[in-house]
DNA sequence: CTATAATACGTTCAATTGAACGTATTCGTA
DNA sequence: TACGAATACGTTCAATTGAACGTATTATAG
């Protein structure tokens, strides 16, 4: 398998757009994107036609206009963006990873909560 | 501040290696990079001077050779370069990253536990 | 109809990053 | 003492990435 390029950071923030959008033009995504990170819109073309070249989004011809969407299973490249990050920065050791998340930064009583009650579903599952 | 210059991937791989050992020359770096990774000796010598000029480590002559050392608190970088990824990837949100490692990578059953008890143990520290 | 606005697409450009070269020094050993 | 192995350090180089330009084309408001 020919592993496709990987992600770089700007062409992430925009497939995150798109695959929440579920699909989108350059000026969607353009209007999506917070005001005050000034992107310009050939540069929000560019990046989106790089997204397709590198296999992450397809990309449609409606009317006029491009109109884009995924092409993988968003869940999946999160999956392998959040492994490979893992692996790097972690030796792939999951819990150091939830331990600093926890500890460093502060979990609401609500998510400590949210999150206890994942891990028992998950316990149950696992029988 | 002058937020300093970001990590490269490989520059914090290297830094790990230093953090890990305490203190460490080129040759020592290059000794504990895994036999596959193949980097040249002047590659590691390149990237630990990056590290230095960007005020990640700090280095001193001893004798002959450059003993490279941590400059900041590896925990407090290792915790911008996991905010930097939370933000990115996850709008911030640690719970949708913790599930996506608890769900997504099978964690054992041991870690599943040692995970309950530091939620406890956070539960009762916020009290 | 015609000028303006919106697009697509090919191209460019600078900074960063991954990786190494070459040269000058120095150290230990034959 | 002369040589080869290690180092340091300045330099280089290609690929990737962030960002945009310029030109051609089309749609639309006057």
């Amino acid at each position: 398998m020919p592993k496709r390029p990987p992600l770089a950071k700007s062409e992430l923030e925009l497939a995150r757009i798109v695959w929440r959008l579920g699909e989108a033009t350059v000026r969607q995504v353009l209007d999506e994107l917070p005001r005050q990170r000034g992107l310009d819109f050939a540069t929000v073309q560019t990046y989106l036609r790089r997204l397709t070249s590198k296999g992450y989004l397809s990309v449609e011809q409606r009317g006029r206009t491009n109109v884009y969407s995924s092409r993988l299973e968003p869940r999946r490249v999160m999956g392998e963006v959040v492994r490979d990050f893992l692996d790097r920065v972690f030796d792939g050791q999951a819990l150091p990873l939830v331990e600093q998340l926890i500890n460093d930064r502060g979990l609401s009583d609500e998510e400590i909560e949210q999150l206890q009650r994942t891990l028992d579903e998950l316990k149950e599952r696992k029988r």
